[in-house]
DNA sequence: CTTGCTAATGACCGCCGGGTCAGTTATATA
DNA sequence: TATATAACTGACCCGGCGGTCATTAGCAAG
């Protein structure tokens, strides 16, 4: 007990809002946005709840700071597979569903959603921003790949919304079985993907 | 303003009970398990807060009483279904997709499932509850149709588990987008599942 | 060392909402 | 009508949490 003896605080944070946002990922996440304090945040972020104050107005523009944060990487993500996989869109559409499937697993990935879920009935903006954002964004990429898969005559004429709901609902559905319903599977994610991909693209019915 | 003068309450409901249940489940819908005041619920069944609790322990036992009741229909649809439609698989599971696809677009059917949802995260019990007694049948009741297809030769092998996603997946994250993020679409429910049933029977791929 | 400023603290306030309970009102019985 | 009892009310309590603010601790500059 001689040298150390930590101040009791830090000063002069430009990283601060940044550091409570990450907090507040993780408390939001672990217990929902009313059941998580404003002190737990804090605590997590290692600074008093009048610190928390100093950066952001409210628990719920913390909520928004968060989302709004957390939404550009996957946009970006999200055009980045669009433009991927150069011009074989099977090829494309196959290392997306792979992508997609391997990521889906962390939980940190799949937090962002959750919470906007489970917050979505309280704050329509707030489920309007993602669904545009995200949403919109990733059906959006999807459908567009799977048109120019039928102008290149490698995939057969369908809606292609529908097309997109089949490539990410059931990528989705696991992800809500796993992360919120908290289920285990046996299967990896690879095959899971593979018997994904060969329904997909080879159909159902014995020819 | 003579004879009518109703009384204050009226007594011994034996059906108080489930009036209360379908009050819970329609402010609970509304605004989240949280930020429902118990005496929202109350006064939306018409009776006085304390009246909730000669019949319910707390907030808590609301949730588990509601949910207890709503999962036995749900799980008897499931099986009906399974064991409907003759012999023929393929028909079976055109029948599934068609019944599902316009069974979701009622938003009361979906309320159950989106405050499971919504409460999994803060309680466990009811999260494994709602998994094991509705999700893992319905799983189960599909993936045993479709094994029933590939003995008869009408559909060709593939990991089942993989194939119930397939089919609920879809129909799952339209659920959401719609029910939960307040999307609206253009396109019928017929539409969506015959391009549902057309892409999961036929595949993607141009032959 | 002093001064000035900002980052941060932590004790505090007020209110909201879950839960309680003494009292009141309807009903059954006779 | 009188009595007993079950159903119900509504005022109340109290703990917890969002949000505030006077004060203090750290830092930079002269």
């Amino acid at each position: 007990m001689s040298a150390a003896l930590k101040p009791k605080f830090r000063r002069r944070a430009e990283a601060r809002p940044d550091e409570i946002l990450d907090a507040a990922l993780t408390v939001f996440t672990e217990k929902g946005f009313d059941a998580a304090r404003v002190d737990d945040i804090a605590a997590r972020a290692e600074i008093s709840k009048g610190a928390v104050y100093l950066y952001f107005d409210s628990k719920e523009a913390l909520l928004r700071g968060l989302i709004e944060r957390e939404v550009a990487p996957v946009a970006q993500r999200l055009r980045g597979l669009a433009d991927a996989g150069g011009g074989d869109p099977k090829a494309t559409l196959r290392m997306v569903i792979n992508a997609a499937t391997q990521l889906i697993n962390d939980p940190r990935i799949f937090a962002t959603p959750k919470l906007v879920l489970s917050v979505a009935p309280r704050f329509a903006k707030i489920a309007e921003f993602y669904r545009k954002r995200v949403l919109d964004e990733a059906v959006g990429a999807i459908a567009a790949l799977h048109r120019r898969g039928v102008m290149s005559g490698a995939f057969r004429d369908a809606d292609s919304d529908t097309v997109a709901r089949m490539v990410m609902g059931p990528i989705f559905m696991y992800a809500m079985r796993k992360h919120v319903l908290g289920a285990k599977d046996k299967a990896t994610p690879q095959a899971r993907a593979d018997a994904h991909i060969d329904i997909l693209f080879e159909g159902l019915v014995r020819k």
